[in-house]
DNA sequence: CTTAAACCTTACCCTTGCAGTAAGGTCAAG
DNA sequence: CTTGACCTTACTGCAAGGGTAAGGTTTAAG
């Protein structure tokens, strides 16, 4: 398989399989004599790992630790379990950040004039 | 005012405040005979949008937009307000996303096994 | 047979919003 | 006189690739 294949049947761009190979998240793929890579099936699971697990929020890094445990026989479900749950709290905080972000400017535009004069009290709290 | 003196009172860093300046978000500010930046009072109010509304999740482009509305007398408060409801949408939007991988990631844990085996179902659906 | 499209390669710059560091100048206190 | 706390410019780095250049290859069509 060449790299365009192996991308699109994981939904990833070529740049982004090439990118994975240059951080080391998936091996170095064989070449053809022509230089081009060469792909087998093995490496699918892999980066259908890290295509569902960015979707999903993980950052690179995090998606080297979910691979570290597919490839690792002697893992324990438990670990995966550890590192979804510890995603899910980090999801929440980050909610619970925009939430009351959100509040913030809900508060502020509740205030706003909101009319074609110049008088703002928006700008008035934001330069305070 | 030396420029950590307006940094802290703004509640900004000096390397921050440098940046903004190069970037065009504040005039250049008069210099001291020894080539130290000069800053009088004029530039808090900036300062303070600034960082008011990069902490409410406002890019530095966006910055750009609410500091050329504060510095145009004839502003509407309405475009102000225009701007703030945009961020608010912006902002739901992210939340509607958290909220489904967030759903997501918990449908995957629920179904995990969780014991000290290899098996695991997480991996089993994410690398499918 | 030739040419153009559609692949592939490496390598470098761009993005966001600064932080870190280097290498140096300046200023006040002890 | 020296130390420490400032200040200056300038360069590098982070995440996660995208865009582009400049070139080699292959394949389908004319």
């Amino acid at each position: 398989m060449k790299i365009s294949e192996v991308a699109e049947k994981a939904g990833l761009t070529v740049k982004a399989v090439r990118y994975y190979e240059n951080v080391g998240l998936i091996p170095k793929p064989a070449r053809q004599q022509n230089g081009y890579r060469s792909y087998d099936d093995s490496v699918l699971p892999i980066l259908n790992l890290i295509h569902r697990s960015r979707a999903a929020g993980f950052s690179v890094d995090e998606c080297r630790e979910l691979i570290e445990l597919f490839n690792n026989p002697a893992r324990h479900s438990a670990d995966v379990h550890e590192l979804i749950c510890q995603k899910v709290e980090a999801i929440e905080k980050q909610q619970a950040q925009l939430e009351h972000i959100k509040e913030h400017l809900i508060a502020l535009a509740s205030r706003c004039e909101n009319n074609e004069k110049s008088t703002c009290s928006i700008l008035a709290s934001l330069t305070k």
